[in-house]
DNA sequence: ATTTTTAATAAACACTGTTCATTATATTTG
DNA sequence: CAAATATAATGAACAGTGTTTATTAAAAAT
């Protein structure tokens, strides 16, 4: 009979609807300021209950990190409409900041808190979502490799530079150390750096790797 | 007569059997797991007491980050007996890496973490020791540029470039983002990165002559 | 209709940072 | 010296956290 179907179907709606919770709250109010009481208040149920549908906090982060890749996998998917490959690369480039900054606490559980993988840790798995978004880099780099971009350069080790240096930038800014200048021209240095970032890469196409000491 | 002295040095030798506990328990168990009353248990007074001394847990934290500082700057100004400028700056990086792999938990406090950052806002200061930090960056990448490196660059753009990649670098590794690879090459990776990054950026200077210093 | 399985919860446990009235100690004053 | 005052330390409480468990309510199977 369809009853274990219709249990399936339920047990799935109330995982939804606890994450759609979590979600809202964590976006309105911060991670930091979200509990398991608060999200149960929420969706009018006993804080206890969460406990049936998510093991604990670790696990329910790491399904709205799991979301979270969706959303920003879409976004940077985008950049198959530009054409030549350096400016696809570029413009994934523009798309992470835009991400990242609008994004700050889904960033935060994406790459920088270390609950979320310990889910991973404990159920003995691979992260499968950060690999799949280091591939779609690693593919736009083999394209511009392939145009005559970055020669002699391990296409795996471009990758992790490139991204280390994304992800190096956008915190520095969200974890609030571009203060430090004081100014108001925080976006003006992050696009400055960008654009040198950029016009360093670039440069790797034309001449050969020179001798030095 | 004395009294106010000695008073004040009593406080100041309490704020440090403070820091010292705090310290040593935060290495120990890491930052998760260190509660104001563990520290309160470890120098052997009430949990109130603390609060006689530091305002807060982020006044505590911010204390600890300002001798994370300290510790980093120490390391990182040893560079200065590395006589050619580029690869003083190379060297810089090298001790960077090995700064924050070595004190992972007080890299966090110092560039991650925005609770310490939280007792520079509501001080109205400004954050002296990225500040300075960034100071010495600055000078390293200024001898670069005088010796001929990353010609018609900025410095302050050109060090925030560095400094981006750098943080990025080695917070995908605290942070256990390189697992995802799945091998025990973590360090294989980040080493090459690195490589092909200093290669990149000295690759920025202009190459009429090959002189150099 | 009765038994069994499942879902939900109230209550508790062991924590957390923080505050405050009270007590103990040290210093200053008469 | 003793009495008054200032300072230091604390116990106890508040309001919160993640999580577990025994108990109850509801649904499903017999």
């Amino acid at each position: 009979m369809g009853v274990t179907q219709r249990k399936e179907r339920e047990r799935e709606e109330m995982r939804r609807r606890i994450l759609d919770a979590a979600l809202r709250l964590f976006l309105e109010q911060g991670f930091e300021k979200t509990s398991i009481r608060n999200i149960a208040e929420a969706i009018e149920y006993s804080p206890a209950t969460i406990y049936l549908y998510y093991k604990d906090k670790n696990e329910l982060l790491f399904a709205l990190h799991q979301e979270a890749f969706l959303k920003m996998m879409a976004e940077l998917g985008q950049v198959v409409v530009v054409k030549e490959p350096f400016e696809r690369l570029t413009e994934m480039g523009r798309k992470y900041i835009k991400y990242a900054l609008e994004n700050p606490e889904m960033y935060d559980l994406m790459f920088i808190m270390t609950a979320p993988m310990e889910t991973l840790d404990c159920r003995d798995e691979v992260w499968e979502d950060g690999l799949k978004s280091f591939c779609l880099l690693k593919t736009v780099v083999a394209q511009c490799s392939a145009a005559g971009y970055f020669k002699n350069q391990d296409v795996e080790t471009t990758s992790l530079t490139i991204w280390a240096y994304m992800h190096g930038l956008v915190t520095i800014y969200l974890k609030n150390r571009l203060n430090m200048f004081g100014d108001d021209r925080q976006m003006e240095r992050i696009n400055q750096s960008f654009e040198q970032f950029v016009n360093m890469i670039q440069k790797e196409t034309e001449h050969p790797t020179q001798e030095r000491g």
